[in-house]
DNA sequence: TTAAAAATAAGAATAATTCCTATTGACAAA
DNA sequence: TTTGTCAATAGGAATTATTCTTATTTTTAA
């Protein structure tokens, strides 16, 4: 199977714009966005990819933000911000998630930890109105 | 304004609930609950409460699990875990949200951080299976 | 070219949440 | 006690995000 072939070509075309992007977007933004380059490109086709590729583990859910889901290509662990003004979701790429948090959680519950999110919700400086005075 | 008259009844018993549980329900959730003691209780009251008292910052959102947002009574900062089989939600008081984050991220982004939310994900005892082979 | 399989489009269906309007309950003034 | 007023609520309609269904299209293989 090559999924290089044109038979992939919206799906390839989602994940890529997924890795691609640091807007962290919802199926909505997806679906936009796709649209440029492939006009016939139906929602129902980006929500069931993005269900794929979630269920796969090559993209991860972000949870809501002010009811919408959201995406990210970028499945390294990372944390994010999140603005409940504007919605838009960024990356602190260097804050770091304390590592042996995992094997404590795992013997406190007894379960298995497929991820970890941290997630900082506030307001954004563009929203609190641009200039710290 | 006596908030423990009879005029809040609904109100004052959908907090105290969720002060209560460690269930981390739903609208859902809380109306089944509240269903008991106040048989003609709506679930549109149920979520214009909700939203108020998550507005005043009296009870914390916890984002959605499968979809569905849960509500935290408690909102003393604390790390969850949630298992994506059953739906469930559980608190780890023992482990600390590491506190110099909060400055660190604020420098960082230029904005302002109302909370920061740590959530392990995953599955819990129960759904694999009970017990550990 | 034809058949089979996978991917997709389109829109119907569903589920969670919000909105709207009439009703109820609380309280103060007469 | 009655009446007026205002907030809280019930009930259901409306909305929105998401999932499901079915027919069509595309791809690959023969």
């Amino acid at each position: 199977m090559d999924k290089s072939t044109k038979q992939f070509r919206k799906r390839n075309a989602i994940l890529t714009y997924l890795r691609q992007t640091r807007c962290h977007p919802s199926a909505e933004m997806v679906y936009t966005h796709l649209k440029q380059e492939f006009p016939d490109i139906s929602l129902g086709t980006v929500y069931r990819n993005l269900a794929m590729f979630k269920e796969r583990g090559e993209i991860l859910s972000l949870g809501t933000v002010n009811g919408v889901e959201r995406f990210d290509g970028n499945t390294a662990p990372h944390v994010h911000f999140v603005c409940t003004d504007c919605s838009a979701v960024a990356d602190l790429p260097q804050i770091a998630v304390p590592e042996a948090l995992n094997r404590e959680v795992t013997a406190q519950t007894g379960g298995q930890i497929d991820l970890c999110q941290l997630t900082f919700v506030g307001h954004c400086n563009q929203c609190l109105g641009g200039k710290t005075v």
